[in-house]
DNA sequence: TAGACCATTGGCCATCTGGACAGTCCTCTT
DNA sequence: AAGAGGACTGTCCAGATGGCCAATGGTCTA
């Protein structure tokens, strides 16, 4: 018997989860949360052999409820499930020591075979997915000046108003700029942003 | 008892929905779909008294579904479900004849309320649905070829290269930009771009 | 018919942007 | 000690961008 524990904070795919995980013999739902914090005391108390968890949640993301999961229990396994599949997002969560990623639009037979694919200690990651996860790495990965100079052009920010806002030269700011436009491999600052959130690397939020 | 036909490209929200609605005494889902064109037929052959929508779906969008519905079927009542919020995505339910709008957060309680408020010929809309409306109503609206215009914009095209695409001289297209910064009260076309992804006035596809 | 709104174009101009080149300072690794 | 990589600053410059003003033609409504 496979012992499943769900992070996800909408209602309406917990529920879809359990019905579709219960109504397989040979696997079980041991417990089901809305977010990260719940999700650490729950595995605590209840072991999953599994957790399917999901990417974007209020507060904590899953990939950093992840990274925090496996540091204190090595071996458990996480399956990330996501209606986004952007670039960044997979790379992240497979960063984080997740063992699957699969999309929300997946049928039945899909998520029991990664479900049991994980319980049994196989990684899954399907071929659409597993191309981005190479995309990403191919591509230059952004410094951490540059992640947040990009988070403020994603904001709307002019290069003046980046550079009062890190209290640097503009000089400065259009060097970060540079090699933001170069790594992600785009010719200007619009381009730059929509790709930032095409890709998951920044996160719009409503 | 309430007859609802469900429309949603996610079987685990389709699963979770079902669930929810069946255990409630009262209401029974009488067909679950995916996609609109399945909606329109499934509609005719069930007669529900209320229909659940998604908004963002594969192929025609919920908004267009409900539009075609309601033409055929003045009375039909439809409740759009949708994970975003955006003005412009919320705004355009409303055009559409939809008489509720919920986030795919929502909890049971509210998820039901919303069907019963829906079966009995009331509109549900929450009051920071009801507020993104009103916002979404006192910004100027966008001309068609306005639209297109911020359309190419977030491709991450330039004036020249809008001005090739629709074949017309950048000084034109620099004043329909001009416009549409007015309207949408931002000052860059970054900024523009930008707004329109949140807003959901232009969708980005994977 | 007059007014309102839209699409179109042109010109002028201040500012912003992005590319190229040069150089300093610091930290970490070899 | 040497080398690599990152953050930082500066200068020069062509081209893109956005604001402002002026004008034409088409459509639709009051």
């Amino acid at each position: 018997m496979i012992k499943v524990l769900l992070v996800d904070d909408h209602m309406l795919v917990r529920v879809g989860l359990i019905e579709v995980i219960e109504t397989h013999g040979g696997m079980k739902v041991v417990a089901d949360v809305a977010n990260g914090e719940e999700a650490l005391v729950a595995y605590e108390s209840h072991r999953p052999d599994v957790v399917v968890m999901d990417f974007r949640m209020p507060g904590e993301s899953g990939a950093d409820t992840t990274r925090r999961l496996i540091e204190r229990h090595p071996d458990a396994k996480v399956l990330i499930l996501s209606v986004y599949e952007g670039e960044e997002d997979v790379g992240r969560a497979v960063q984080s020591g997740a063992r699957g990623y699969l999309s929300k639009g997946v049928d039945t037979a899909d998520l029991l075979d990664a479900i049991t694919s994980l319980a049994e200690d196989r990684p899954y990651f399907p071929a659409r997915i597993a191309q981005k996860i190479r995309k990403r790495d191919e591509r230059g990965r952004l410094t951490e000046r540059e992640m947040t100079t990009l988070e403020l052009l994603v904001q709307g920010m002019s290069n003046k108003e980046i550079s009062q806002e890190l209290s640097i030269s503009v000089a400065t700011v259009k060097l970060h700029i540079s090699n933001i436009l170069e790594k992600m491999e785009v010719s200007d600052r619009t381009q730059a942003a929509i790709a930032a959130v095409q890709r998951g690397v920044v996160h719009l939020d409503d």
